[in-house]
DNA sequence: GAATAAGCGAGACGGTACGTCCTGTCTTTAC
DNA sequence: GTAAAGACAGGACGTACCGTCTCGCTTATTC
């Protein structure tokens, strides 16, 4: 074996550089964009050594991952979606807060920046799919699963196809900004998706 | 006025060169990948000057952007949608279709590339909307259209919402490799696109 | 012969081009330096295109030289130095004029500048010595030789020597600021170089 | 204070890179000469970013002149000038000495080089007078002091304007190229300076 | 007086170098 | 052995000019 490249002793490692770097991370991204992010600005912001970023996260995605990862855990709702038994008015609900939350400043570029970094590194996307989307996607399956239990939901349905169709839509428009986002065009998507395309049979 | 900035005089340009940066550019994004591309390398292996690129096009996403729509006018297949009658059939086949395209390491490497750029940059976003999304969206609403007359779909469906549900998932879970990208996920969007999550109305 | 690089027709030459490049060349010198004299800045502030200087000139070097021949013939004194009869006193005013021109700002940069391209031109220098220098020196030597005439210099002095010995340590000093450049200086130097640095026998 | 620009930390610096970018522009100098010696030639040359160079050294002078340092420190003779009591012979050795050194293109080029920057950077010139001419001058004079002990040196001759006269004409005569220079020169000129212009009195 | 040819302003072209910024590695010093 | 600090080799950035070239236009001959 030519040198393994020993894993960093974690046990040994420092919180508060760690806590400054996901912050700095996570502000900068906001300030700056992705393009002029850099690890050097970041290291200078929060205080610290270049090489205390190289060591403990693989790529700038990583980190701009884990940053991610601090915020929605720290202020995490973490809760289920809302079921008050209308399964349509529910989604609507969630997808207007998802409208008005792609509106704010303070997400807007962290996350479009964590969005580039998925599409080209397979590893982060693996990770996103496991420690982000996957808990919330879950989350969204569980309360399709529930409609379904009430009778609102085709029990053949895929539960993964109707999460990408409840969904997709509004992250798609959000990124590559085809159309203006609103909260009508949430509750357009919630309706055409439940009722589907084909006209109602006499 | 501040400062107007000239354009330069296109007519002196030489297509030469235009046509070389364009297909360098398209090529080194495949072999390279974004995060490698870099416009020196362009203009080295166009073996054109690096002014010669900042002359014409004003972000490397612009010049990504061309070369895409070069690629796609010079063999563009251009056409509508196929309209066998059979509007299930005939989406299935498209979404199909795009999946194995997707698949094409040929274009995957550039496409996201392309989306990248566009994610982060809202006049890019723009000029996407216009001359490539938006062309091709007009014939998929021209099969939609097509459909209602033939009572395959519902009047009162807004069709971008249509579009955006048919054609989004698709792309979402090959950016995002959320899921495997296959013919039978292909098949099942459209399914459940047409007919709704809803169950059947007994 | 392999194209001879057939000579441009001066005869269809434009006057007003070749005085606006000489002025501008001039002028930019110093407003700018040396270093950031450009053949296209000169072009620009002369209103003239860039092939028109590289048609008449070979060398940056060379057109300096012309815009200085071109301001010493056009307001040249051309006169001979003065001669009072006394020529210590004749050498004095004239360094002492020298040292004023030197201290001159309109003319401090535009002849280091000068001095800089013939140092590593020897073309230019040979130039410089047919068309500028040669001439000057000529009228220092005959000053020199009417001294010698009235007994005031030696009959075995080389000309050439003596002329270096008088006129040179101002260029020097000038040039490589090792010290100031005064008056006083100019007046040593002529005292120094006529009496010689021996001392006087008793 | 307006942005003190921290000098970096010189106990860092690595001293084989300061070597091998010394000798680099040294010798590189010395091949293509002043107009083509490029700071980006000189790093590769040296096998070396050219953010070391930019690091340690303001001006592409500066560095050229500690390129000359280094080489005159190093194997530098330091010695005095040679005292055999005969004032004119050995200031004819050194003349002569000074003559076949400008005529050996290995220093030929890069001493021309330096007089450039040194022509057009009044803080190089200062660097220059204090660090090489100084010391140089400081040891002309010291001979000079001791002809004035012999009696074959007038009291009362400025010692600066002296070496002036005795060592610029060389110094010019390369420069611009005004004649050749040859040993004949070299002991026209030391024997016109000591001897003066005037003719002897009967 | 029409044809022809040169000079002209303009500016795009393939290039080179600039000086800056950042990358990821390495080394030094302090804790 | 981690951390802050920062020098290092390397490489891309976007800009400025280089010297060449080609474009229409104007201006002189020359037939």
């Amino acid at each position: 074996m030519p040198a393994p490249k020993v894993a960093p002793d974690s046990s040994r490692r420092s919180e508060t550089a760690r806590r400054a770097i996901l912050a700095a991370a996570f502000d900068l991204v906001g300030e700056l964009g992705y393009a002029k992010l850099s690890i050097e600005g970041i290291a200078a912001a929060a205080g610290v050594g270049k090489q205390t970023i190289y060591r403990w996260w693989p790529s700038k995605g990583a980190l701009l991952f884990d940053a991610f990862l601090a915020l929605t855990t720290d202020g995490g709702q973490g809760g289920a979606l809302p079921d008050t038994g209308d399964l349509a008015a529910d989604l609507k609900l969630v997808l207007r807060d998802t409208v008005d939350e792609l509106h704010d400043p303070r997400y807007d570029l962290p996350m479009r920046a964590l969005h580039t970094e998925i599409v080209h590194d397979p590893a982060l996307a693996a990770d996103y799919a496991t420690r982000l989307d996957g808990p919330v996607r879950e989350l969204k399956k569980e309360r399709l699963r529930a409609a379904q239990r009430a009778g609102q939901l085709a029990e053949d349905v895929d539960l993964d196809v109707a999460v990408d169709l409840i969904f997709g839509p509004l992250l798609n428009r959000w990124l590559q900004r085809t159309g203006p986002l609103t909260h009508g065009y949430a509750d357009q998507v919630v309706d055409t998706a439940l009722r589907g395309l084909r006209p109602r049979e006499a």
